[in-house]
DNA sequence: GCTGGCACTCAGCCCCGTTGAGTGCCAGAC
DNA sequence: GTCTGGCACTCAACGGGGCTGAGTGCCAGC
């Protein structure tokens, strides 16, 4: 059905229209692409790729625009990743060395993928649950409020205020608590974690079961459900440039960039770094981005993602740059935190 | 040299411009604000206005729009803040209901106030060295690397990475210095906190002091330099109403935006809530958004202001409600903040 | 000091002809 | 069959020209 000629012909028309941003003719493409052909030959097959639905008209006398279909063959077929410059790689290094901890790591991480894509840059932080509990730690604040916090052993913090039972029987049980936590949880992964302490509560003397009972519940939910859940963004000016799109591309994706929930849909299942995912147009699981594509990678060890990163633009994007500087910086970073 | 009527006709073209968005002439103006003089007069009035810089025409044929002098002169003499709707009333209160700790608050006070305001909503998180440090942490991380933390009394935690030196001389060394620094600061503002600290690493036997060394400069870190530097962005999409002008609102506020130490600067010192700053146009301290206002105030308890909260605009801006709201939603906050 | 009248200005709009990039189709060459 | 040159056709973009209307400044008169 597609000949090699056709194909040449849709890529050509691929990286001419990213460069130029404006429909591309069947004349301008011979030139430019020293196809050896006519230009007539090249509208007959232009007729033909817009048939099957991998290019389009505008309207009826101007060039030919790749339609999501099209994209789609082009990142599956047609494009070879490009390899990073060596001014790439070396902006990837600098730019994280002297990173502080986990905090540190995911902000520069994205600004990073946001200034050598010039695109709007997402990057998840790291899933404690993928971690192993370091420390655990209950302070009482007031006549009423307690503070539960738990540590990862790559310094990632999580806690939440409580409100603890009126202090009446001395610093004891609060005591006894934080111990007998601290034995259970350190060195457990969070899934280990959940198990321990659904049993917790019965080993304690009763009075401090009201205690332990509030401290096991916001130590589940620090353990069980929003870890992962936050996202850094960056790069949103690199919005404006494309301030032509204004309606299609920068009013959609600022109203997503405010919903972390939309974020994380539109990251998706983490997955290995050398498997980067690409979403185009419509294929988004965000009806309002439909004319804006996310390139998207899992980053961790090699064994296990730990979380998401990716970057959001308009379907007429440089793929093959951009799957190339997704997944440097994934597997980067994932060495990175997993080395220390 | 301004008598009221004029006063009055600037107030009238204020109102006006702010709510169409268009120049207004001195026909719509008579017949609006029922003034009970002819175009005519107003026409003679309008231009002593533009003499003396309040306000300006955009090209001969068209109505006039104000100036930043006739914006600040509005806000100063001419406009009463206009109090708030019942409605607007409960949207705060129910917004901030069930709040869980320091960061919670911060990022639904964010929230509410860009959804009140209709504008980009920035929100400061509250300054560590206003607060008493209730607790103090360090824990070995690995081999070479430990995690000091301070929790403040109203829950907020604040963490450092550090490399420590090798592991040798046991745990004692380590359990020696946690008790000391706990002795030392608990209960301390940050400002005892410092000094305290300065002096500290001479009163530990020396097998610890390179140990101490390291924790106390994360501490000093932690209670001088940072807090407060962070903040909390909301309600970027409103910037999408003012699609018409890219170049000189969006664009410029998305790149404030990605700037942590920009937006800090358009905040500015933190005012009492009584007290709300309203900086207009080229009155802002950052270049680029000379056609953009800024309404900010600080929160805290009454004596004393914790961080600063804003939002900003372009100057084409519904002042008195946008001062209104500001100065509600900093008031309630401070409030809710210090009762916990 | 205010007002009605009048001449003037000019952005916005519509109409219209021109231009040129691009197309589809077809007959003929390879 | 496949490619090519030629040709007629389409239509967005551009620019000029005329009209309209909102708005102004100025002035004489009340």
């Amino acid at each position: 059905m597609l000949d090699d000629r056709k194909l040449a012909i849709l890529r050509a028309i691929v990286t001419d229209y990213v460069s130029s941003q404006e429909p591309v003719g069947s004349k301008a493409l011979v030139e430019r692409h020293n196809l050896d052909v006519s230009p007539a030959t090249v509208r007959n097959d232009m007729a033909v790729l817009e048939e099957e639905g991998y290019i389009t008209q505008p309207h009826t006398s101007a060039g030919r625009i790749p339609t999501d279909k099209g994209y789609r063959l082009f990142v599956d077929r047609l494009s070879n990743v490009k390899p990073l410059t060596g001014a790439e790689k070396r902006a990837i290094t600098q730019f994280m060395a002297g990173a502080l901890d986990v905090d540190d790591v995911v902000r520069r991480t994205v600004q990073l993928l946001a200034q050598i894509t010039r695109q709007v840059a997402i990057v998840q932080y790291p899933v404690l649950s993928s971690m192993v509990i370091r420390h655990v730690e209950v302070l009482r604040l007031g006549a009423d409020r307690g503070l539960v916090m738990c540590v990862s052993a790559t310094g990632a913090v999580e806690q939440r205020l409580v409100a603890l039972p009126p202090d009446q029987g001395g610093h004891e049980d609060l005591a006894l608590v934080r111990g007998r936590l601290s034995e259970l949880l350190v060195g457990a992964t969070p899934r280990e974690a959940v198990d321990r302490l659904t049993t917790f509560t019965d080993q304690l003397p009763p009075s401090a079961s009201a205690l332990a009972a509030t401290i096991v519940a916001a130590l589940l939910d620090i353990v069980t459900d929003d870890p992962g859940a936050r996202v850094a963004v960056a790069g949103v000016p690199n919005l404006t440039r494309f301030g032509d799109q204004f309606e299609t591309t920068v009013k959609p994706v600022l109203e997503a960039l405010e919903e972390q929930v939309v974020l994380l849909r539109l990251l998706g299942e983490a997955t290995s770094p050398a498997d980067v995912t690409v979403r185009i147009g419509h294929e988004n699981p965000y009806e309002p981005l439909h004319a804006t594509s996310v390139v998207a990678s899992g980053y961790g060890t090699d064994e296990r993602a730990w979380a998401t990163l990716g970057i959001v633009g308009p379907t007429r994007m440089d793929y093959p740059s951009a799957i190339a500087s997704v997944r440097a910086v994934a597997r980067y970073v994932g060495r990175f935190l997993a080395e220390g």
